[in-house]
Formats: structure tokens, C-alpha cells, sequence
DNA sequence: AACTTTGTTCAAAAAAACTTGAACAAAATG
DNA sequence: CATTTTGTTCAAGTTTTTTTGAACAAAGTT
């Protein structure tokens, strides 16, 4: 099963140990600690320690409080919603913010250099390239409130009990 | 301009030099051939055959016949919806077909050992990942829908025309 | 048929990404 | 305050991915 959230790391581009955390925690029914993964996972700390940082920066796990215990415990995430937002907050959209800054720096250039016929194609591709980028952001809000508990898309989407 | 190709690859998990061949035409005005590609970007005839027969695959390029050469000249495929759909489709649902078979499998792994009381949590589990899984399938075509011309969701969606 | 052009393949080299483990910091404990 | 526990950092090592370039195939020319 932690095989399925290795491949799926490694789908949006992350790397093995941290699928193998996010794993692990999703098939265990209580919380483990830091020390309980790398046992377990049989990785090291380091690994652990910067899989689990870029884990909660995703907001792909929670920290738990055990009473007794003075280690934090982890909890993963069930919430597709959440997961998914925390992707795209974290690493889409400051690429999509750079990218606005990265455009306007590709029209002054396109002004101050090439030839006068080359100007009319640069251009028109920057448009395209600046609708693309709209749309996207477009798109973000819409995925979400798929994603979200009010779905009128779907009238045969009955079952809400169990997803998360 | 180049460079915001290669790291939207880089984003997409796609290699440098396919960044690359793709951003040099979509910014050149007519169509290149493969030794143009070659000497423009001063990378490998190997790096260039195999980018382009990546792109090829995604449908991010089309050939493009020119009278009087006996080359393959490439275009890039303008239009987003096009580009979003061939990566889905090359890179996305291929994964999610996969994952369907895995999740039977793991669902007879968790019926046939474990004991008693973990079988309850590992199956609640599964459904879980079955209910993501279901969600991302129903999500592709509404995505489609969004980036095709009928745009239902946006009244201020006006200006189609430089739209591609 | 011999030769040229055009592009592909693949083993080896280079580069990039990931993991490890030891040194280190911070906080709790005795 | 010395010691232990808990976790972070980072340089060095390992693995994976990407690129190169030479050998090769396919098709067109002379």
C-alpha cells in the first residue's frame, strides 16, 4: 500500500522517502512519532526529518499530541480538498506569480530589441502565453470547489459519508 | 521567453532540453527543422530525437510539411486545452488505470493476512483511496470542459478570440 | 549500386536529485 | 548544571535522470 504513495509521489514530482512517510502514516491507525518512522521505514533520520518539514509544509500531515509522550506524533491528512490545495499553494502557484513578473520582464525586452516584423509574432505569442496563465488561474478556484463538498456536476455523486 | 518553458517543464517533471525545443518554436515564426533545433539550441542530435519524440507523443508538436525540403519541419501545438489533454493522457491516466488494478490487489492482500482488528482500519483505508481515485477520474472531463470554448463558469470570459 | 542526407538508438559520461550519518542545537530531565 | 532526549542541518556518498556522440538504419540521389 505505501508502494501506491511512492508512485504517487513520485507523480508530482517528490521524492521516495517522502511517499514512504505520508504512506506509512495513511496505513497505521495511530499516530507514529519521528523515531517510529525511521524504524519502520528503516531510513534515516535525516531523511525523516526533511520528508516530514516538506510534509507539513504541504499541509499533507498534522502534528498529534500523545499524552505521556514527549515526542510529536504525525497524523496524515485525509482531506483530498486539503491535500490538494496544499499542492498547489505550495508549489504551483509561486510559479505562476513569478511567471506574471517573468512576463512583463519578456515585453520590455521584445520592446527594446529585434526587428520591427519579429515584434508582431513575439507579441502575439506573449498574449497567448499570458492567456494561458489567466485561465490557469482560473481554473484553481473551480478545481477546488469540485473538490469541495458542493457538487453540482455530478447528481449521481450520492455516497458523501465516506469521502473525505 | 525560452526559459519559461523550461522551467513549466521542469514543473511538469519533463526535462530541460524538451523545455527547450518546445519554447524555441513556439517563439520562432515558422516552423523548424530537426537541424535548426540542432544549431539553435546547440544541444545533441540525440537530445533533439528524443524531445521531440517525447512531444510528438504529448501532441505538443505537429510536423509540418514545407515544399522544396525534404525535412521534418515541428510547430507547437497552441492550443492549451490540446497540450492539457495529450499530458493527461500520456502521463496521467495511465496511473490511474494502474492504480485501480493495484488497489484490488491490495484489497486481497488485506482479506487474506493482517488480524482482525487492523482489517477494519486497512479497509476504511482503501475506500479512501478508491473515493480519490473516483474523484480524479471525474475531475479530468470537467477540467477539459473549463479549458474548451464553453466556458459556463465565467460571464466575464469575453475576448475568445486571441484565446487559443 | 555507391553515396548522401536525415534521423534514431543506446552505451557511456555528466549532471541533478536524493539519502545518509555525524556533528550540532534546543529543550526537557535528573 | 550536566546529561539525556529529540530533532535539524549539511557535506559527502549514492542513485537516478539527462545528455552526449558515435554507430547504425532508412530512404532519397546520382
Amino acid at each position: 500500500m505505501i508502494d501506491v504513495f511512492v508512485r504517487a509521489a513520485s507523480l508530482i514530482g517528490l521524492p521516495r522517502s517522502i511517499g514512504e512517510i505520508y504512506g506509512l502514516l495513511f496505513c497505521t491507525p495511530q499516530a507514529l512519532s519521528f523515531d517510529e518512522l525511521v524504524e519502520r521505514l528503516r531510513i534515516s533520520k535525516g531523511s525523516v526529518s526533511q520528508g516530514l518539514k516538506v510534509l507539513r509544509q504541504l499541509g499533507a500531515v498534522k502534528m498529534h499530541y500523545v499524552p505521556g509522550s514527549r515526542r510529536n506524533h504525525y497524523q496524515p491528512e485525509l482531506s483530498m480538498q486539503r491535500l490538494v490545495r496544499g499542492f498547489i499553494k505550495d508549489q504551483f502557484e509561486p510559479h505562476l506569480l513569478s511567471g506574471s513578473q517573468r512576463l512583463d520582464n519578456i515585453e520590455a525586452l521584445i520592446q527594446e530589441a529585434g526587428d520591427e516584423a519579429s515584434h508582431a509574432h513575439a507579441l502575439s505569442r506573449l498574449v497567448t502565453l499570458r492567456s494561458w496563465q489567466q485561465r490557469t488561474r482560473k481554473l484553481i478556484p473551480i478545481l477546488m470547489a469540485v473538490l469541495g463538498g458542493a457538487n453540482f456536476f455530478d447528481k449521481e455523486f450520492t455516497d458523501q459519508e465516506t469521502i473525505i
